[in-house]
DNA sequence: TTTTATTTCGCAACCGTTCCCGAAACCGTT
DNA sequence: AACGGTTTCGGGAACGGTTGCGAAATAAAA
């Protein structure tokens, strides 16, 4: 029932704590005789250290806080399954919170994480935070901060993303290549960085091929699968005609792809359609879906790496390094005309 | 950057950490005056109880560990959201464990969990788990355990996982509806209990239906896409052609779908097929597959619903319950004849 | 044999908090 | 004026560890 703490083996060995202590430290001060006894006796009263005196006396707790909008969108759950294989090999637990893209939940979070002494934080802002003081001010008194993905210029620390611009110039080209002269962009949520950095991308696409720019064809939705089903819809009801859809995620495309066949429109010869990310499920519609791969596993692995590398050595956080992964097209049936 | 502690309070209002503590708990016996000084003070330094040092006191942390087969399966993720919700609303935090599917790792998080003085453990047992002592151990020490979705019933505490057998036996009723004679199967890995039930199921839906029972048409797999993939190449090579397949879960009903549309065979004309979980991802397919839903988010809620009860008032560990809930089938096109 | 060095261990403080208990100081009664 | 009862506060132990320092005891050097 209840755990042996050190008092307990120093009293059945008639020793203080500290030379407990110290001989399962295996220190050189401590006669080999009683270390033995000491070890044999911890053995066998399955005797384990509370790590939680430990996290009071050293004031680290070895525990790393973790935000993302939704743990059940598939990006952030693969993300989240990186950022745990480092920790875990590092000996770092990781604790998850939502903030459900709400900025109010967020700050909870935040403050959460550091009142109770995480050693540091891993996070995806929220898609409507306008304000970014809750992290500064974690930013300010030292506490070790890595952004990934949606992360947040404002802050000097380490960030993890991908080349959103490049990546979507790439959809765009794509789609260009592919005969494409009326290219719609179901864009994300403004303030979010990474919608606006693959809405330039783009629009440098259409403007490198000699393209015109109508932002009319630019339709905002957020990014989830019914928002860019409706967005569609919206894009649609124009009458502009799109013959081509760059969607600024998976799950806008996976809309925009369901709202596309609802309308009768083929795939790719009415509409070719490309997304972002490249999720799992993405490959298994019918067409399936052309997407701007992202190495979300690898995103988050780098994202740990480098936040408990803040965390172990502090003072070098002068050098901050903003990573950019590299995204590659992965060209299919949706957006592929033969 | 240092956090204010009761002491820096104590030192400038020339008090004793005692009364601190008590003003600030806003205790009876500390005058109003004091009081009132005490807490302004806390306000403006920005005051808040170290939660180490609670922990240690009450031998509590507030945390309860999760272990899951793989974060990022969507069904696994779809669950931690869950428990997320009323963990956060109970004031507890989620950390989140993967087995990977090894016992190994299992026993490892196991230890982890239980070390770290976590207040409770929510599991669903890796699929190749034969021994449970593991949990045992922990379990006899009085610590409090809920079991979901891959349950352990030689345990003596909550359950909570679906009527697998009820679904898997509508699953195969329906294909019987449906007017499949020849109906396949594609289980899972037998020692888990989910696989047996499901698979009781559907031979329990043959046997009251009149129809013969096959165990060549019987082909198990592991619980991801490409063992369905792989499961369905080997069912189909055996010529008896099953006109008819039940997946023992959506991942494999997934590979199942690809397997018979590179078959060139059509769903659900020559093959109809049903799955199990129903996924997000599921209705995307074409033809949509239908499956049996479960409430997986609910699983998660409850689940942890129970494991907080049982952490705040262990004595009634007494009452276990086992709490099966409700499957719906969800009829798609992958299954329904015209 | 005395001095010095070395080995081996215990005491006490500390991390931040709560809480039991005792001690003033003040109040109102006889 | 003496006494019992409140009110208000401080001291110190406890939670489970680590660690600096001092103190025996033992061994080595003079």
């Amino acid at each position: 029932m209840k755990n042996t703490t050190i008092k307990d083996i120093a009293q059945q060995l008639n020793l203080s704590k500290s030379t407990v202590s110290r001989a399962l430290r295996d220190s050189a001060e401590i006669g080999t005789e009683t270390k033995k006894k000491v070890i044999e006796l911890a053995q066998q009263l399955d005797y384990n250290p509370n790590p939680v005196a430990l996290s009071l006396l050293r004031k680290q707790t070895n525990d790393i806080g973790v935000i993302v909008p939704e743990i059940a969108n598939p990006f952030f759950s693969i993300v989240i399954a990186g950022i745990e294989d480092v920790a875990f090999a590092e000996g770092y637990h990781v604790v998850i919170h939502q903030s459900h893209d709400d900025y109010q939940r967020e700050v909870l979070c935040v403050k959460h994480i550091y009142n109770r002494r995480k050693d540091g934080l891993l996070v995806a802002v929220a898609a409507n935070t306008h304000d970014y003081s809750h992290f500064k001010n974690l930013h300010e008194r030292g506490f070790p901060i890595v952004f990934f993905d949606r992360i947040c210029e404002e802050i000097q620390t380490h960030q993890v993303s991908v080349d959103d611009f490049e990546g979507a110039y790439k959809a765009t080209e794509h789609l260009i290549n592919q005969g494409c002269t009326n290219i719609g962009h179901l864009s994300g949520p403004a303030h979010l960085l990474i919608s606006r950095r693959r809405l330039h991308g783009y629009r440098a696409a259409l403007l490198d091929y000699g393209l015109p720019i109508d932002d009319a064809l630019v339709v905002p939705a957020d990014y989830n699968v019914n928002s860019g089903l409706e967005a569609t819809k919206r894009l649609l009801a124009t009458g502009l005609k799109p013959d081509g859809i760059f969607a600024c995620s998976d799950n806008i495309a996976i809309g925009c792809h369901a709202a596309i066949r609802e309308a009768g429109l083929s795939m790719p010869q009415d509409i070719a359609l490309v997304g972002f990310s490249d999720l799992p499920m993405s490959a298994l519609l019918t067409p399936p879906l052309s997407s701007v791969a992202q190495p979300s596993f690898e995103m988050g692995r780098l994202a740990a790496e480098l936040l408990i590398n803040l965390i172990k050595n502090r003072k070098e956080t002068a050098t901050t390094v903003t990573n950019v992964l590299k995204t590659s097209l992965i060209v299919r049936g949706s957006s592929l005309r033969a």
